[in-house]
RNA sequence: GGCCCCGUAGUUCAAUGGAUAGAAUAGAAGUUUCCUAAACUUUAGAUCCGAGUUCGAUUCUCGGCGGGGCUACCA
């Protein structure tokens, strides 16, 4: 069915037609909303047509819009603003519209599976420590996407890739060993993500100090960094570890299965999930094969020293190793191997989406190139969700310098703050301590997801633990707490007057802030749209913020169930309906839940 | 050096090539016999610089300046 806009586009073409005897395409008719300065609701911009009509801007808008009033039951009224042509809209074509969007479930959103399927990696941790401020943008981004991508009526398969294996893992199987006296999550009462990544660090103090005491006795830094006992016993244990040492791959498992015990804690926190779970342990000798094969098609070619290689450089990348002398694998070669067994794994899988920071961007450049190269069908189709840093007032997290957000402790901070507003407040004296607990992480943590969220992905954000999270002006919690207001007159609607039932509404009792708001609900659809196509949940956040901050502005000097007239009163009424409906379903997409009440 | 991204109010963020560049916060001044004041109203404040394309540029192109990233037979 065609939307409002491109009746109007097709209605200008025909006049168009009519009134200048020319012949234009439809995408040069520009609508948009009408800015809330000027009378009307749909703009038409009348500079491109000038073109057809020869004559002024004023003059062609002139003609346009006598013609669209007179021939279009839709529109009632226009109005010539420059080179601008301002449309009214019969204000019952607005009625029908809302009253079909409270009848539907979950309006705006696509037919479920109608798209291509899509698979989402988002959060990709390594094993040796816990999850950070960095992995909180990266999984609400992912987790978030997937949800909009699925709104929007893909089919998609959240996953994510676990680098449960190399080096990193290593230094804390090592450290635990020398210094951990058999500690468990336990006997310490640690979560195991946090006891692990603790040796982690007493590995890197460790290392340091013995580096530092093979350089006071005159070795170079690079020959001591490499001498250290510490590093040689790390190298030992990824050997055993790839020789399938027993004892090796016991600790191995131990220690990573108190990691995934800890991250589980963490995930479920966050509220996010995945349908399928990728160990680098057993991806990482993937691609090797395909290299290989790669070289007989051609698409690789072999250096004199036996390293392989492919050539980029005529699609204006640089020459990319594939695969060392030794013949053992780059991050590359796994990677080649992971994203092919997942298209084995997953039949039907149109394209893949890596939520990975922009530090790697050129990496994925490069590994869409050479999985076009081995002749996989699509894969230009890929995309990497690349996003900018976080950064804080002193600059980058370091986790040597101790300035590493730690992810469980700022949940923890951001309900802690939630908790200390609402009672402040004095909101929630009468609520059990069950639903207290609930409330305040759905404060707080809907907070610190909709800050994240709120910026376009691809730039980079500071985030100032002391003064960044607000629960007041453009956040999540604003946004609940209008949620929540709304909620609490739908629910006084009832006990007062019963179930509401809206199959018709007097399209005259609207005033122009509750068109506005109307307006603004019926863009839904496409904002989801866009926000899909675009892997941006920043647009569906600002849609939210200026839905709701125009929501309240009108709450405030429109009374609701005092108003005797009752097509007045079930108009309003139903635009609250509207409003909570689709706000629960928007924020729902970043992952945010809403409170009945706060 | 080469390549990529980003420069918008004091600060944090918006703006398919369109009208007088929007919000929030911090600042100043107000609003509660009324459905939750975590709200609302008023006020002040910005496109890094210079060319070009265009009827029209925050947006596109080029050249500067400033910030970040990538440019490993590391993961």
């Amino acid at each position: 069915m065609p939307t409002l806009d491109q009746n109007i586009q097709a209605a200008v073409v025909l006049a168009c037609k009519k009134c200048f005897q020319a012949t234009i395409e439809a995408n040069t008719v520009q609508v948009q909303q009408t800015r809330k300065e000027f009378e009307g609701d749909r703009t038409v911009v009348v500079f491109p047509l000038t073109r057809a009509s020869q004559k002024s801007p004023a003059a062609t808008a002139e003609d346009l819009g006598k013609y669209l009033v007179e021939s279009h039951d839709l529109i009632s009224a226009y109005q010539v603003v420059k080179g601008f042509l301002n449309l009214t809209i019969v204000p019952t074509h607005w009625t029908s519209e809302l009253i079909k969007a409270v009848q539907t479930e979950k309006y705006g959103f696509g037919q479920p599976s109608s798209l291509p399927m899509v698979m989402v990696e988002y959060s990709s941790p390594n094993t040796n420590k816990p999850l950070h401020l960095g992995h909180l943008r990266n999984n609400f981004l992912g987790y978030s996407v997937s949800r909009i991508l699925e709104a929007a009526g893909h089919h998609v398969i959240k996953v994510q890739i676990i680098n449960d294996r190399g080096i990193h893992i290593c230094k804390s199987m090592v450290a635990w060993t020398k210094y951990g006296h058999g500690e468990t999550p336990d006997s310490t009462g640690l979560k195991g993500d946090k006891l692990v990544g603790k040796y982690y660090v007493r590995f890197d103090q460790e290392y340091k100090k013995e580096v530092k005491a093979l350089m006071d006795r005159g070795m170079k830094e690079d020959e001591a960094k490499n001498a250290a006992e510490l590093m040689q016993a790390a190298r030992d244990y990824l050997a055993r570890w790839e020789a399938n040492d027993p004892d090796v791959v016991a600790l191995w498992k131990k220690m990573n299965g108190w990691v995934y015990d800890g991250f589980a804690v963490t995930y479920a926190e966050m509220g996010v999930d995945f349908d399928q779970l990728y160990y680098e342990s057993e991806t990482y000798l993937l691609g090797k094969g395909l290299v290989m094969r790669g070289l007989e098609t051609g698409a690789f070619y072999k250096r004199d020293d036996g390293s392989v290689w492919a050539d980029l450089t005529a699609e204006g990348l640089d020459e990319k190793l594939v695969l060392r002398k030794d013949g053992t694998s780059v991050y590359m070669t796994q990677d080649i191997g992971t994203a092919i067994q997942r298209y084995e794994d997953f039949p039907g899988l149109d394209r893949q989406i890596y939520t990975v920071g922009n530090e790697q961007e050129y990496h994925f450049k490069v590994l869409f190139k050479l999985l076009k190269l081995l002749g996989v069908e699509g894969a230009d189709r890929n995309r990497h969700l690349s996003y900018g840093m976080v950064e804080l007032p002193e600059g980058k997290m370091k986790s040597r310098e101790g300035t590493v957000v730690d992810a469980d402790e700022l949940l923890a901070e951001m309900a802690e703050t939630a908790k200390e507003m609402a009672t402040e407040l004095g909101k929630v004296e009468d609520l059990s301590e069950a639903e207290k607990a609930v409330l305040f992480k759905r404060v707080g943590y809907g907070a610190i997801k909709y800050f994240l969220l709120k910026v376009s992905p691809q730039k980079s954000m500071m985030f100032d633990p002391k003064a960044s999270i607000d629960f007041i002006g453009n956040t999540g919690p604003f946004i609940q707490f209008n949620f929540v207001r709304a909620k609490s007159v739908l629910r006084k609607s009832e006990e007062l007057y019963g179930a509401l039932t809206a199959s018709t509404l007097d399209a005259s009792v609207w005033d122009q802030p509750e068109l506005r708001i109307i307006q603004l609900g019926l863009h839904w659809p496409n904002v989801l749209k866009q926000s899909a196509s675009e892997c941006d949940p920043s647009l569906i956040a600002n849609h939210c913020y200026e839905f709701t901050k125009a929501y309240s502005r009108w709450y405030q000097d429109h009374p609701i169930l005092q108003i005797e007239d009752e097509s007045l009163r079930v108009a309003r009424t139903t635009i609250c309906y509207f409003f909570t409906q689709q706000i629960e379903d928007a924020m729902g997409l970043l992952g945010i839940q809403m409170p009945e009440r706060m």
